[in-house]
DNA sequence: CGTAATTAAATTGTGCGCAATCAAATAGGC
DNA sequence: GCCTATTTGATTGCGCACAATTTAATTACG
């Protein structure tokens, strides 16, 4: 009963590893806010629309793969886009499961814009650019760590061979 | 035209910082999710009892300058929270337009259980105890850093000291 | 004392994130 | 060619985050 506030107690909030990954995401949010605003997008929507610049069209699935999104976050969000006149949703006529979210001229077009966005944040921020690298590879590392792991199933909870006694 | 997915390209999703914190705070719920999901907490409300477990009775307010949230996203969580019987929410009586949020008992003894967590989460992670503290103080010095620059006011902006002219 | 300015929460509305469920389309076994 | 299982998105419901507004209490000032 003597730590209460303790940067030895194991739940002392400025030990947790947590808690920094989430302010930060917060944080991030809110200053790419001011800047997106004008464009139309939220964050989120950002992010897709950099994977449709890199590559296009591309299906709710493959999206989702890349952003670790699934299609409860993504299936609404790309139909603001569109109604926003960035990009299309089409059928893909071989597999008519899949969507096909292609880009718009006007949606192509915003890359133009978006290009400034990168450098226009650095500009205000009190962190230096190698700073900044190291940040982003050490998160990278974690994140790409932490998910090879669960595509690969951590331990044995495969999602299939659900049933395979008796017959 | 010839760059489209190319790591020069300063819109390519790999080369963001912002990207990797994202997908690292998604990571963490979700990691999160099955070791609170028995306690009934969900990863916020985590976040709200460790801050309380370290001192309370709290106001909202100070809640919110702890986690870098505001009262629109606390109250109903405080307020989750409260019909869950882990804390209480009263006025403060020399200061009626705060809420103190105090800990129940069982929300005090809740911590107990919550002391396994940390360690529970350590085992299955495919990272050593030092690369999470290096990723820790890493984004931790981030977000620091950064909401330092948002406290004391970017440029000149200054929330205070708004009319001090003739008098 | 009385009024204006400030502060603390609560409320409202939008947009995620994700679990759970559902429906449609395709693929495989017989 | 059927029938089942799997795959792909869509839908529903809940809980954040946050901007903007509102309400109530307190402080500052004349």
């Amino acid at each position: 009963m003597t730590k209460e506030n303790d940067q030895t107690d194991d739940l002392a909030l400025d030990r947790q590893v947590c808690f920094p990954i989430y302010a930060a995401s917060n944080l991030v949010t809110r200053l790419y806010k001011p800047v997106l605003g004008p464009l139309g997008l939220t964050y989120p929507q950002y992010l897709v629309m950099l994977v449709l610049w890199e590559n296009a069209p591309q299906t709710i699935g493959s999206l989702g793969k890349r952003l670790h999104l699934d299609s409860g976050t993504l299936t609404p969000l790309v139909k603001r886009l569109a109604v926003n006149g960035l990009v299309t949703r089409t059928r893909d006529t071989v597999d008519e499961r899949r969507v096909l979210v292609s880009l718009t001229e006007k949606g192509q077009a915003l890359r133009e814009t978006a290009e400034a966005i990168p450098g226009r944040l650095l500009e205000d921020l009190p962190i230096s650019v190698e700073e900044l690298e190291t940040l982003r590879d050490t998160v990278q590392h974690f994140v790409r760590v932490m998910n090879a792991d669960a595509d690969t199933g951590p331990h044995d909870r495969g999602p299939r061979g659900k049933i395979e006694r008796s017959g």
